[in-house]
DNA sequence: TACGTATATGCGGATATCCGAATATACGCA
DNA sequence: TGCGTATATTCGGATATCCGCATATACGTA
């Protein structure tokens, strides 16, 4: 076989598609490309409990998809690589086309 | 806010993200990519049982990201938007440089 | 119709995920 | 040390996911 192995494909799954497995945590990666910001900035801007979005940057944190840095007794948080959103614009694009397809179907 | 809206973005978790929510699921894209397969060859390239490739395809079928053509008994999948295969590449090496980013700190 | 092959689905249990509520920890400051 | 703010974690319950196993459905052929 000339494509990747299951195991890569399970760290991929482990990590970046883990990370991707929730629209909040998809959410938190586009308000962070915006700006970095702090926990309770975050929850703020989203709208969503702070202890919910401090669980949910503990699981991009173990994805690698976010930095945490302490600053006083607020963290701040940023993209650790913004082709993430890169990625998620692609995903939009496919989504977009396969919609486009299934309705002119229906013409 | 200029970053997509929750709906759209809960949408393509739904959709796109879903799908890739599952190491098997990824891995058949991957042997989709490669050649159009239909239920049972996908089932011993890839050594899982029939019943879970049947079901794995289902959930790939709802997020069209795989079309399905019968032919006769069998049916034929095959992607449904070659790009998929592109944005698990990405993946795939913003992965790599996270893993080689924590590797050099290591050192 | 009867049979064999290919595919899909129903059921039940194990496991994972998500969240609200409460609480614990970390830090700055007086 | 004591207090307030920011962040993280624990617990429990609801919900979703995955899979093995058995079975149902679809199709071709005799």
């Amino acid at each position: 076989m000339s494509f990747p192995s299951i195991d890569e494909l399970r760290l991929l799954h482990d990590t970046i598609c883990r990370a991707l497995g929730d629209p909040k945590r998809i959410q938190m990666l586009y308000a962070l490309d915006e700006q970095p910001r702090n926990v309770s900035a975050l929850a703020a801007a989203l709208d969503i409990p702070q202890p919910t979005v401090s669980r949910h940057l503990a699981i991009l944190r173990q994805c690698s998809l976010v930095m945490a840095e302490r600053d006083g007794q607020m963290v701040t948080y940023r993209l650790a690589d913004p082709r993430i959103i890169e990625v998620l614009g692609s995903m939009r694009m496919i989504l977009r086309d396969s919609l486009e397809r299934q309705s002119s179907v229906l013409v």
